[in-house]
DNA sequence: ATAAACTTTCAATAATTATTGAAAGTTTAA
DNA sequence: TTAAACTTTCAATAATTATTGAAAGTTTAT
């Protein structure tokens, strides 16, 4: 495998995981394209390489802006935009897991707890709708808070001694 | 908000947050449904109940029982078949976590691992593909692991000592 | 063996989501 | 102020994904 073909690979497979974290296909291999450059790219440059049409390249690049996953760089005597991701794997985990956490699971938490918490008539299927909404609601919470501390540690001696206790 | 309302917060709402644990609304619909009902319910319950058709349902629950989520049960003189869910939060965490791991998150590792081995010719280019994959390859393993590793405890007593310390 | 009671399959269709491209908008230089 | 260089918007269209429903398949009882 060359560059070219790892190039390729890398691209549309981290494409196809977009929906994994919760992008779509455009949008998660123009995060990939800018990760693996080496200086920041032109409007241009993303709909040559991807062949994507400069409408949808703007769109999902302003969406990668709102994610905060990608900047502006302004380069001085040029006229065009640039732009790049961040490098930081540690900080890309961090930023997605909280704006996953925003978006979508504080939401349903929100709604978990409504349900669980209407009022007990004593029925069986009152009761079960109750306990299970709760089990689940705690559950998510949980994982959502795990999942936030977790990538909000640095690397450092917490999670390298979490590390050697899970693996 | 009463039983019937509360119940048709709690499936619609699980339901749109599917694409969160990958898989589609009417499947996670009918994993609701069966998640807070009192007993297993036949096709034709899940059909009236959810108000979709009959062909839908099979391939939905067929697909639940892929997963391991949905069990057929036989109930003694019926003809019908009657399904129902893992009621228990955690087992099914553990169940969605290990499905999602091998069928895309496994998958990509691979990939990651074969786009940051290739042969470094010595250019800038291909020096940040291999260490920007590497990077990429050893973060998506890690987490990973660890999720793996957090759902497949119970809610021992590691479990108990790490939400001390991350809550 | 037959028919009734059920489930599965799958081509057709509908619903949703992504993409295009050209017009409108903005900024900069002269 | 004008025009060139660029970006954004958005209605139209394409691509993808989900859903239907009826025919085919299966199982059970007689």
């Amino acid at each position: 495998m060359n560059y070219e073909e790892a190039k390729i690979k890398f691209i549309s497979t981290w494409g196809s995981l977009g929906t994994l974290w919760g992008i779509n296909k455009a949008m998660a291999q123009i995060q990939a394209l800018l990760f693996i450059s080496t200086k920041p790219l032109s409007m241009e440059e993303i709909m040559e390489e991807l062949q994507i049409s400069r409408g949808n390249t703007s769109m999902n690049l302003r969406q990668l802006m709102d994610w905060g996953i990608v900047t502006k760089e302004l380069i001085p005597g040029e006229r065009k935009e640039y732009f790049s991701t961040e490098k930081e794997v540690q900080e890309l985990a961090r930023i997605v897991a909280k704006e996953r956490s925003r978006r979508e699971i504080k939401p349903v938490i929100k709604v978990l707890n409504e349900v669980s918490s209407i009022e007990d008539d004593g029925t069986e299927k009152t009761k079960e709708l109750i306990k299970q909404t709760k089990a689940l609601h705690d559950l998510t919470e949980t994982a959502d808070a795990m999942i936030n501390k977790l990538v909000n540690q640095q690397q450092n001696w917490i999670t390298k001694s979490l590390l050697k206790l899970f693996t």
